[in-house]
DNA sequence: GCCGTTTTCGGCCCGACTGTTTTCAGTCG
């Protein structure tokens, strides 16, 4: 068994949420009691920023939380106690899969998703998008020619990401059966490869090079149900909500070495390597391939373009940036706006874990979905700020804000209010459907803002969920070089934005980035890592990344203003 | 289903934007 196993763990809160969540809109498909349906929805969005786990606090507990009345106690203790929640399966039972699924597509909701089942009888995706082409949507009521075109867009875009997972994902999935092997196959080799070992953002398999046997991998798997896929050198094992794992065997440890340096870089890199250099007899690790040729070791991040091999040959590769490298928590949110622990909660929590510095930075009063903060609200922030700097010395808190790009550029206070904060983050979080022209025009302005300091998740996108808004990477870049704003490396796996390809040509241009974690949590500033996995493979070092400032360059950086 | 009293049932419900309408419903962050 998987210690730790990842299918009956204690559910999270977020967990919780999600099932809520998902009832509501079931009920709103339906067209049950609207006024139930979002009291679902409000407990589920209630559940979201508490910030004790829910598993841990009995019925009386529960019924003291806002939005949580005696029924919805009981119903987070089946699921606490299941991990099912019987209402929600009733509605899964007499609702088809497919239309479940619609609820995935952007732009449409319950009521839409409502009419297209019971007045065109669409029961999937499929089933929808052939209508969409059909012209069939525009006959209904609240439908158009632009919906359907942007139904139809949305329908694509999932195609194009489905059986595509998030790097955080499937590491989750790698960790656990890493232990189980380590635990029980001590003198076996095993390793992820592809393009988990690669560090890409997001993954279509799992892949494993080992020096198991058949019946030993799926030993692994045993209390799970998994679809099984056999051939004579591979084991391929499907879980649901996860790409297929691939189990390479290999028959000996020389084998094992030239199959993993194999499996863990592009066909390009490959066949550009394969043309030029050699393998030796019986590689007992992959360094010595790297050695048999004279060249230094390229870590399988960088193993993407053939190109990497010229550094490598003139040893002359970039010191990556590590974990380690990070000194301070840049972009993190409070309860003040939008996050789920109170400042100092995350002030201390930071120090804690070794931290110099926190960035609190939290919404704009644009944000009032976020609870953004009004300038009165700013000022008490700062005055909370101060005094737990004085605490908590030498650690140290920096005022900041991240400030909303209204829809003309413009950010989101007055220039008085901007000079209050040590720094401010530029992002864009509204009006997220712009042509380029627009997109650029919006953010070129904010760019050349004198407040603005770090421009936050540069495109908006949301990996295998939705398309960022269109930017002319080269002349944003460019702009923030001008500007001397940094470039904000979104360290969120969903996120990961900026694109790690666009890295090489930041820095080229002189540009300064920032792996930040956009933390609503003290765990969320654990999200760090994946940023700076990302960050390899774009060849980032720890000069060029404001997150690897220790104090003093991080104050002075401050001080500076541009 | 929750909440808060007009104490036992009636009201609940962020607000901008989009695409559909011709005054508004649905969706989203």
């Amino acid at each position: 068994m998987i210690p730790g196993k990842l299918y009956l763990c204690l559910m999270t809160n977020h967990d919780i949420a999600d099932h809520f969540e998902l009832l509501s809109k079931l009920m709103d498909i339906h067209g049950d009691d609207s006024f139930r349906a979002k009291s679902y929805a409000s407990a589920a969005f209630r559940i979201e920023k508490v910030p004790e786990p829910l598993a841990e606090l009995n019925v009386e507990q529960l019924k003291a939380l806002p939005a949580i009345g005696p029924s919805l106690a009981k119903k987070i203790e089946e699921l606490n106690a299941s991990g099912k929640l019987s209402a929600l399966e009733d509605y899964l039972e007499k609702t088809p899969k497919g239309v479940v699924e619609m609820l995935n597509i952007k732009g449409i909701g319950p009521k839409k998703i409502a009419l297209l089942w019971q007045d065109l009888g669409i029961e999937s995706i499929g089933e929808l998008e052939y209508a969409c082409q059909e012209n069939r949507l525009v006959t209904l009521k609240g439908f158009g020619a632009k919906t359907q075109a942007s139904i139809l867009a949305s329908i694509q875009f999932i195609k194009a990401n489905s059986g595509f997972c998030l790097y955080a994902e499937a590491d989750l999935m790698v960790r656990q059966v890493l232990q189980f092997f380590t635990t029980n196959f001590p003198g076996a080799q095993y390793s992820p490869a592809g393009a988990f070992r690669m560090q890409r953002n997001v993954l279509d398999s799992i892949d494993w090079i080992c020096t198991l046997n058949k019946e030993e991998i799926i030993a692994a798997f045993a209390h799970l149900p998994f679809e099984l896929n056999e051939s004579e050198t591979k084991l391929g094992i499907k879980l649901e909500g996860l790409p297929p794992m691939n189990f390479f065997l290999a028959g000996s440890t020389s084998a094992f070495f030239i199959q993993l340096f194999k499996h863990s870089a592009s066909a390009d890199f490959i066949q550009a390597f394969e043309t030029g250099y050699s393998y030796p007899e019986n590689p007992g690790s992959e360094q010595d391939i790297f050695n048999h040729n004279q060249l230094a070791y390229i870590t399988p991040a960088l193993r993407e373009s053939p190109a990497v091999l010229k550094p490598s040959a003139a040893n002359t590769l970039p010191e990556l940036i590590q974990p380690e490298d990070i000194k301070g928590i840049i972009h993190s949110h409070s309860t003040y706006s939008d996050g789920q622990h109170s400042l100092e909660q995350m002030a201390k929590a930071a120090k804690e874990k070794g931290y110099e510095y926190l960035v609190i930075s939290d919404h704009s009063q644009a944000a009032f979905y976020a609870n953004g903060l009004s300038p009165e609200r700013i000022m008490q922030q700062h005055a909370e700020i101060e005094k737990l700097n004085q605490q908590l010395a030498p650690f140290k808190i920096f005022k900041s804000i991240e400030a909303d790009i209204l829809n003309d550029g413009r950010l989101d206070y007055e220039d008085g209010v901007l000079s209050s904060f040590d720094l401010v983050i530029a992002s864009v979080h509204s009006n997220l459907k712009m042509t380029e022209e627009k997109a650029m025009q919006r953010i070129l302005t904010a760019i050349q803002h004198p407040a603005t300091r770090i421009l936050g998740h540069p495109t908006g996108r949301l990996l295998l969920s939705r398309a960022g808004y269109p930017v002319d990477h080269k002349t944003l870049i460019d702009a923030c070089v001008a500007h001397k704003v940094v470039i904000e490396i979104n360290a969120h796996p969903r996120r990961l934005d900026l694109d790690w390809t666009w890295i090489e040509y930041a820095i080229s241009q002189g540009a300064l980035l920032s792996i930040n974690p956009d933390a609503h949590s003290i765990d969320g500033m654990d999200l760090v890592k994946y940023g700076v996995l990302s960050a390899q493979k774009g060849g980032l070092t720890k000069e060029r990344n404001l997150s690897s400032f220790n104090l003093a360059a991080m104050e002075a950086f401050v001080a500076n203003k541009k």
